[in-house]
DNA sequence: AGCACGCCGACT
DNA sequence: GTCGGCGTGCTC
């Protein structure tokens, strides 16, 4: 007997609120991924809580169905909303992703294969015979239907009656499903047994601890958190990696292909919506035990997780900038808190936070100290550019010159730093004494010879070749300001015309086969000189690579914020790891006009946590994070006075919660005053202690807030960015 | 977010 | 009189 139940159902659009539903289907519960009528439309909505008693029972639509049987777990909903609480970010943009992936209305196209049985049956025609033969010349005697159509060019029929007979047998081929071999462990050294030692007897007392597992590059961090990850996968259960950056995805699933014989699943933004399908299911239905992921894949349902890995926790691309803005190392730990497992944050340059969380006791150290004779670490060398004279418009010193020419003759590969892309960061019209800007944005744009064109790196808006000042309305006065990594690639040419050369950043390597092509090239040391922006110092190994030149070390450094040191000093020591990890003489050149900063001497020290710990101490002082508490409002809109007098009234109220240890700041106009044709003004709210009470009325105040239909408001905790 | 409703000015 | 601008409010 089936009786009527309703049910309140939230949707992905953060403007909806729960609507109530009712339904006759018993299997419909409280996490249920449903479709329902909204108006004119069918929308995906989530089983959220019990119905509201007093809305009119004659109103109520019905829930059409649930969606493959999909269910969200307890503890994945309460994730969701322990999200929301930290945030301040509507739950439904959290859910957003969680489901985005689900169009499930066009059907999935899975691909059929066939695998042998037994080849030896008696009777056989000669064409069935062929195709014996032909799969079992396949790998694990498996093979395609449309790749024996291909290669046979045999009709169906054929295939059917080998089937008939139990010669060969129907296999839905899901290439997460294949039989995994997991054989293939790597030998670690002591230092590595020790460490995974550590992280397996936490983890079988129940600990479910936040580990940072800190070790130098090169130290091996990546075989100790994958060896943990084999252990959890043999069980049945779970495991997901977080990788900083899309392009690291696919160097890292090779990694994984040679060690496993079997790809991970990959999650980011860039898979198509089939692949996102495709994954998303066999991650909820667990088939799927590993997956490889950008911040995103955070929010996949996942059905029986059980440890959660973000490498280079340090990175700044953790942190999603555009609503709902998150950082994903911090709701992992959360995650990881609301599933009651382990998780383990992996650097060699922690972030200040989780070096501060560690001497809390909130997490936990393991450390990966280096060994005699088998990790290497480049010999690190300033060159005071105060001494050192370059030619106008070059930008590589006479010492760096003469290290790279070494270098070359020895046939050792080189790579140049430089964290700007494009060719020239400023274009300047001589005649009118300004410079080419956005037309969406307050920000300059930046002269891209290779694209041949102007960028603005902020909106992407594109200005063709053509473009003119704004105010001679003349193209011809235009020249360059500044260095780019293409502008440097000209510069290296000039002065080693024999060197092949490559440049590495996002707008030369994104996405493709062209991009592995490149990569085998570097890795083969076939490329003399690399050019890169910060992409490079991301996780890549460069086996031939001996000699690292940093440009220009102080650029980071002017940024306003409390976190510049952290991030220069990160930057830089990830750049300089790249050399010579697989040999004892790699070296480092880095340029700088101010070769007695704190960061430039912690470099050529190699204290790390010697650098650390005074940054954390100096941060206490100042009452900055992690001591103490930002949150950024960021109003923007069409008309400058709505948002100011919104950015009164919210001040104003925040004045009226009478907060002993908070401060507000602004509202002032954003440094970047305009993005995408939208005025943005800023308030900064700072608190100089952790008082949780404080801090809890402060959410509540933002969570209720009314925000007038003109201006878009969004919160950002722990803000990165104050432009 | 969509979409309908409705209030007001401009125009075949 | 009708068309269409967009401000307001609802979606169970």
């Amino acid at each position: 007997m089936a009786f009527e139940k309703q049910f309140g159902v939230i949707f992905t659009n953060p403007k909806l609120p729960v609507l109530d539903y009712s339904t006759l289907d018993d299997s419909i519960e409280i996490g249920s991924l449903v479709e329902v009528p909204l108006g004119s439309k069918v929308v995906i909505g989530v089983v959220w809580s019990a119905g509201d008693t007093k809305f009119d029972h004659r109103r109520l639509k019905q829930i059409i169905g649930t969606i493959n049987n999909i269910k969200l777990e307890p503890e994945f909903i309460s994730f969701l909303k322990r999200a929301h609480a930290y945030t301040i970010s509507p739950i439904q943009s959290f859910l957003k992703m969680a489901v985005q992936s689900l169009n499930f209305h066009k059907d999935q196209k899975v691909s059929i294969s066939y695998k042998l049985n037994n080849s030896d049956h008696f009777h056989i025609t000669p064409r069935q015979k062929e195709l014996v033969t032909y799969i079992k010349e396949q790998p694990q005697s498996i093979a395609q239907y449309n790749k024996i159509k291909k290669d046979l060019g045999i009709s169906f029929s054929v295939i059917k009656s080998l089937e008939k007979k139990g010669v060969l047998s129907k296999f839905v081929e899901n290439k997460y499903t294949q039989e995994r071999i997991f054989n293939k462990p790597i030998i670690l050294n002591s230092e590595q047994r020790r460490a995974v030692s550590q992280l397996r007897i936490s983890y079988m007392k129940n600990e479910f601890r936040t580990w940072l597992l800190f070790g130098v590059t090169g130290s091996g961090k990546t075989e100790v958190y994958l060896n943990l990850a084999s252990e959890r996968i043999e069980k049945g259960e779970q495991v997901l990696i977080l990788l900083p950056e899309i392009s690291l995805t696919v160097d890292f699933q090779q990694r994984i292909m040679k060690r496993y014989g079997a790809l991970s699943g990959e999650w980011h933004s860039q898979l198509t919506l089939n692949e996102r399908r495709r994954v998303f299911k066999n991650v909820v239905n667990g088939h799927i035990k590993l997956v490889v992921g950008a911040r995103s894949a955070l929010f996949l349902p996942f059905k029986n997780l059980s440890l959660i890995i973000v490498d280079e926790e340090h990175d700044a691309s953790y942190k999603q900038e555009e609503a709902p803005i998150y950082n994903a190392r911090d709701l992992a730990v959360l995650r990881a808190s609301t599933l009651k497992s382990q998780i383990i944050l992996s650097s060699a340059t922690p972030s200040i936070e989780t070096w501060h969380n560690c001497r809390l006791g909130k997490y936990h150290k393991v450390d990966l100290l280096k060994r005699f004779g088998e990790v290497y670490e480049p010999r690190v060398t300033l060159i005071d550019m105060n001494v050192e004279e370059t030619p106008k418009n070059s930008w590589i010193s006479v010492p760096m010159i003469d290290q790279i020419k070494i270098s070359l003759e020895k046939k050792e590969q080189v790579l140049i730093f430089l964290n700007r892309r494009g060719y020239a960061p400023i274009v300047f019209c001589t005649a009118c004494r300004i410079s080419l800007e956005c037309k969406n944005c307050s920000t300059k744009l930046v002269y891209h010879k290779k694209k041949n064109c102007y960028l603005c790196h902020i909106c992407g808006y594109k200005a063709p070749e053509k473009t003119e000042c704004v105010k001679c309305k003349s193209a011809d006065n235009f020249i360059p300001i500044g260095p780019g990594v293409e502008r440097i690639r000209d510069e290296i040419s000039k002065l080693f015309p024999d060197a092949s050369s490559k440049i590495f950043s996002s707008d030369s390597f994104s996405k493709g086969e062209k991009n592995v092509e490149d990569m085998d090239k570097i890795k083969s040391g076939e490329i003399d000189i690399i050019i890169g922006t910060q992409l490079i110092s991301k996780g890549y190994n460069f086996p031939h690579l001996k000699l690292v030149a940093v440009i220009d070390a102080d650029m980071g450094l002017n940024a306003g914020d409390h976190r510049v040191m952290e991030k220069s000093y990160q930057v830089i020591k990830q750049v300089v790891g790249r050399a010579g990890r697989y040999a004892s003489d790699g070296k480092a050149l880095i340029q700088t006009w101010m070769p007695r900063h704190p960061v430039l001497q912690a470099l050529l020290e190699d204290h790390g946590e010697k650098f650390l710990n005074a940054e954390l101490e100096q941060r206490i002082e100042a009452n900055v994070p992690p001591h103490g508490k930002l949150i950024s409002l960021i109003l923007s809109g069409k008309n400058e006075n709505t948002l100011m007098d919104f950015g009164i009234k919210l001040k104003n109220q925040f004045y009226s919660l009478n907060l002993q240890d908070f401060e507000i700041f602004g509202p002032a106009v954003a440094p970047i005053s305009r993005i995408k044709n939208k005025t943005r003004v800023r308030l900064l709210i700072k608190s100089n202690k952790m008082t949780k009470i404080s801090q809890i009325e402060v959410r509540d105040w933002l969570k209720n807030i009314l925000v007038p239909n003109n201006v878009y408001f969004s919160v950002d905790i722990d803000p990165y960015n104050f432009y």
